[in-house]
DNA sequence: TTAGAGTAGATGCAAACGCATTAGTCACTA
DNA sequence: TAGTGACTAATGCGTTTGCATCTACTCTAA
């Protein structure tokens, strides 16, 4: 019989021990993870993504992200094109530069996760997916 | 049947969404969250701690670390003492005022931690923590 | 059609971060 | 017991972060 505080807690560790693993591995070229994740993101989503939406997704504040992605634009991995339809908004979208980045990042670091869960069972894994979304849609 | 990435982002996720809705709390007071985790860190071990202990245990690097605790220690939270079995460590404990801002901050905390996870049943509850403690051991 | 509230993203600035390096100490070996 | 390599924590420095604020645009309703 788990508390909630005792599960979250393991929640964060094995987060905090995850990241700094993968961190320490040497597949980030000249990319930190936070930019590698905000290429992800954009990667996942074939059309453009608004600001808002994107900064929904990533653990950064607002005006962090907004200088991340000028940094990438810069770089030349990111576009930023205004919205037609909201000229407040902006669309993100990965440069072919971007998309490979991202690809020629992804493959190893996959692989990286593979094993760092395959302690895991099948079962384990269906689980854990099940128990996280749950959580991450309960925001009212 | 889910894959270990698609797990994987799925507990990225969940740390994200609850992490900025913890953030979002007006529970800190002047402290940030992640100056909260090294008190509360301090707090559950009653013996002091060495410098590289609780880096173990806080997703910082060993320099944002290191001054870090030197503002706490500065705000007259946190103790620093010479370790005398070894003239190269620290030894490091919270003062009284700095176990009572944990307890201060903690205490409200750990009730929105315990709201923020009531979607899941006790079951839940207790294959997240048996999961994600099983990640966080598996660092050979 | 226009005033006022709300939203999207950028910017000024001080604080905090990570990387690389350093100083001091330990531990092992010759 | 002197020398070498590993380890612990601190410091220099350029970059990134968050908070507060700002500008520009949208939306609602009078």
């Amino acid at each position: 019989m788990t508390g909630a505080n005792e599960a979250w807690e393991s929640l964060m560790k094995a987060y905090s021990v995850l990241m700094k693993q993968f961190n320490a591995e040497d597949v980030w070229g000249d990319l930190t993870m936070r930019e590698y994740d905000v290429l992800y993101q954009l990667s996942k989503c074939d059309g453009p993504l608004r600001m808002t939406e994107l900064n929904r997704h990533v653990l950064l504040s607002q005006p962090a992200l907004s200088r991340m992605v000028e940094r990438l634009v810069d770089r030349g991995l990111v576009e930023r094109c205004p919205d037609p339809g909201d000229r407040r908004g902006v669309r993100l979208s990965l440069t072919p530069a971007g998309r490979d980045t991202q690809r020629q990042i992804g493959r190893p670091h996959a692989r990286s996760v593979t094993r760092a869960l395959s302690v895991l069972t099948p079962e384990e894994l269906d689980q854990l997916a099940a128990i996280t979304g749950k959580l991450s849609q309960s925001e009212e």
